[in-house]
RNA sequence: GUCUCAGUAGCUCAGCUGGAUAGAGCAACGCCCUUCUAAGGCGUCGGUCGGGAGUUCGAAUCUCUCCUGGGACACCA
């Protein structure tokens, strides 16, 4: 438990013996204290609405109520220092300001750990994303739910869940004929030959440099092959190309995956059979024109959905519902997919499946990612992917710059529709607020180097000279860190910390401009200032690094 | 048409597990560099929280309804 925590504990329990004494209530009727932060400092460093709370069960107004609980508290062994009635039953506590001294050396001993906490429970979970078919770039969208997917599985794990990160590759359906086609037309117009690309072919860059490639590797070899056998040899190379394209594209945006699932190693490892025997013997399939369905509408589907279709092939739901089996057979106790807008509609069917399978369909959370709306000059950016006209992501990085796009996208939470205006994330200005914080960061690393070229250290020795106002908003904003990560993590809200991020380096800034930190006359205010600073500059670099941007030292 | 996500300051968005005068960044305007990085700070301006009704001591937040916009509604994936 951090000092915090301590501090608010300690409160709480304080409270609630409070309320006992006063006999408002019983110890069953009992809420749960919660504490605030007033949004106005002169409200003290805690409210609670206890008081309000208690209104129903103790049957008096909240004032009343307010007064009992303080002529019956003990303030002795809490860091309380002051408690007042305020407003319609608010209860303001000031606390005493030596806890925040641990803070600073929570953050010097914690180092790239200070935030983590325990409180997910080491709760084995796993989240899937981006999971775009590999047949050609990824895009603004693909984007947006990496970084948003990337940023919460770091939340997770520093928030002490167990997180598994895993990418589904959709490497048996259609779309992946589709490519060794559409790959197939690229060859031949790379030798100078038509083919005509079907309707529902790919048209990127991507497919035409691979056909290209071919060519110029192997000239015409796979002309005068079997159709069977070039259309074999273009899906295998398409997949391995397309792939590894993924991956790579995927690492250059700093995200990593645990495991990369394939689509083809249900179909081998006989998984479909045992999801679908599984369905079979819980009652939820039958036999309909010559096709195989779910009653998914037993698990308030909007309709029933065919698993197998007439001519013997399988539609994309079940390989999916046996994929999903087997990431519960693989013990996780809790699946979180991240989903593209398009695919809204598909949840209902998939959590109705994961009912027919027997599971509570509570494990299955599913965060949709909003569409992603790109400006230029003040436009609208038009794109389809069909066309190859999209924006790719290795496009979007280069011209904005790897840091900014996690920024922009790790600040929104993901179920907000977004505009993602590119002349203001490629400005190098203070209009672009990736910046701001990165600066605080900047700024903190220079008084440190200057102070070590004046020989000047930190130390804890004597936190206690630190007592401007600036100093302990610094040291109050510092410690609020845990508890804003595990916030994110329960509430599967990355975005908080880019929030965070915001404040910290706000209130890093005003006490810059407000106290220098280097002053020769002064040693021991230099050396906790020094302190000070170095936790500020660790807590900015840990809560970039959960929303995978960079930390500077130089700007 | 049905489902779903959204509508908060001029712009982009936080806040939504109900709480005090609704916040930030940008834009606009005014101050602050002989002092550790001015990509900064301080201040001013700016809002019927889409409209209406309801629940509540209290609603941007919960419920209903309407309006507007995005997305989805295949034996495609």
């Amino acid at each position: 438990m951090n000092a915090v925590e301590k501090v608010q504990q300690s409160i709480k329990e304080a409270l609630q013996h409070a309320v006992l004494k006063a006999e408002l209530v019983t110890e069953e009727q009992l809420p749960s204290v919660h504490l605030e932060t007033p949004k106005d400092k002169v409200n003290g460093d805690y409210a609670t609405n206890i008081a309000m709370q208690l209104t129903k069960i103790a049957k008096k107004n909240p004032r009343q109520i307010a007064e009992a609980i303080i002529e019956n508290l003990t303030m002795d062994g809490t860091m309380m220092e002051k408690i007042d009635i305020a407003g319609p039953g608010f209860m303001n506590i000031t606390v005493r300001k030596d806890y925040l001294q641990d803070v600073v050396k929570a953050v010097l001993s914690e180092k790239e750990n200070y935030g983590r906490t325990a409180s997910g429970g080491n709760e084995k979970i796993q989240v899937e994303f981006v999971s775009a078919n590999p047949t050609g770039d990824l895009h603004l969208g693909h984007a947006r739910g990496a970084s948003v997917g990337d940023s919460l599985c770091n939340v997770l794990d520093f928030a002490g869940y167990d997180v598994s990160r895993e990418y589904y590759i959709n490497d048996a359906g259609n779309q992946i004929n589709n490519l060794a086609v559409s790959i197939e037309v690229r060859y031949f117009e790379a030798l100078g030959l038509e083919k005509e690309m079907p309707e529902d072919g790919y048209r990127g860059q991507d497919i035409i440099q691979i056909g290209a490639e071919l060519a110029k590797e192997h000239g015409d070899k796979f002309v005068h092959m079997s159709d069977e056998e070039r259309f074999q040899a273009f899906r295998t190379h398409g997949l391995k190309v397309e792939l590894a394209k993924l991956q790579k594209d995927l690492a250059d945006f700093r995200v990593n995956f645990d495991n990369w699932f394939s689509e083809t190693s249900l179909y081998e490892g006989g998984k479909i059979d045992i999801a679908l025997n599984k369905l079979r013997e819980n009652g939820h399939i039958f036999e309909e024109e010559g096709a195989t369905w779910l009653r998914s509408t037993t698990f308030g589907d909007d309709k029933d959905r065919v698993l197998i279709k007439s001519d013997g092939s399988f539609t994309y739901l079940l390989p999916d519902i046996a994929y999903h089996e087997n990431k519960l057979a693989r013990g996780f106790d809790q699946l979180i997919n991240i989903w593209g807008a398009d695919h809204h509609g598909y949840i209902p069917r998939m959590k109705a499946a994961f009912e027919a399978l027997g599971y509570n369909r509570e494990k299955l959370e599913v965060s949709v990612i909003q569409m992603v709306q790109l400006y230029k000059d003040g436009e609208k950016m038009k794109m389809s992917k069909r066309t190859g006209k999209a924006v790719t992501m290795r496009e979007l990085v280069e011209e904005v710059g790897l840091d900014a796009v996690r920024y922009f996208f790790g600040m929104r939470s993901g179920d907000s529709h977004m505009d993602f205006d590119l002349d203001l994330a490629v400005s190098q200005s203070n209009e672009n607020p990736v910046y701001y914080a990165q600066y605080a960061h900047a700024r903190i690393c220079s008084i440190l180097r200057s102070a070590e070229t004046q020989g000047m250290k930190a130390s804890t020795a004597s936190l206690d000279v630190l007592q401007s106002e600036k100093e302990l908003d610094l040291l109050k904003k510092i410690g609020d860190f845990p508890q804003v990560v595990a916030d994110a993590a329960k509430l599967r809200a990355p975005h908080r910390v880019a929030t965070y991020i915001q404040e910290l380096a706000a209130t890093f800034h005003s006490f810059y401009n407000a106290d220098k930190v280097l002053n020769a006359d002064n040693m021991p205010l230099t050396e906790a200032r020094l302190a000070l600073v170095t936790s500020a500059r660790q807590t900015i670099a840990n809560a970039l690094k959960l929303i995978g941007v960079s930390a500077p030292e130089k700007m």
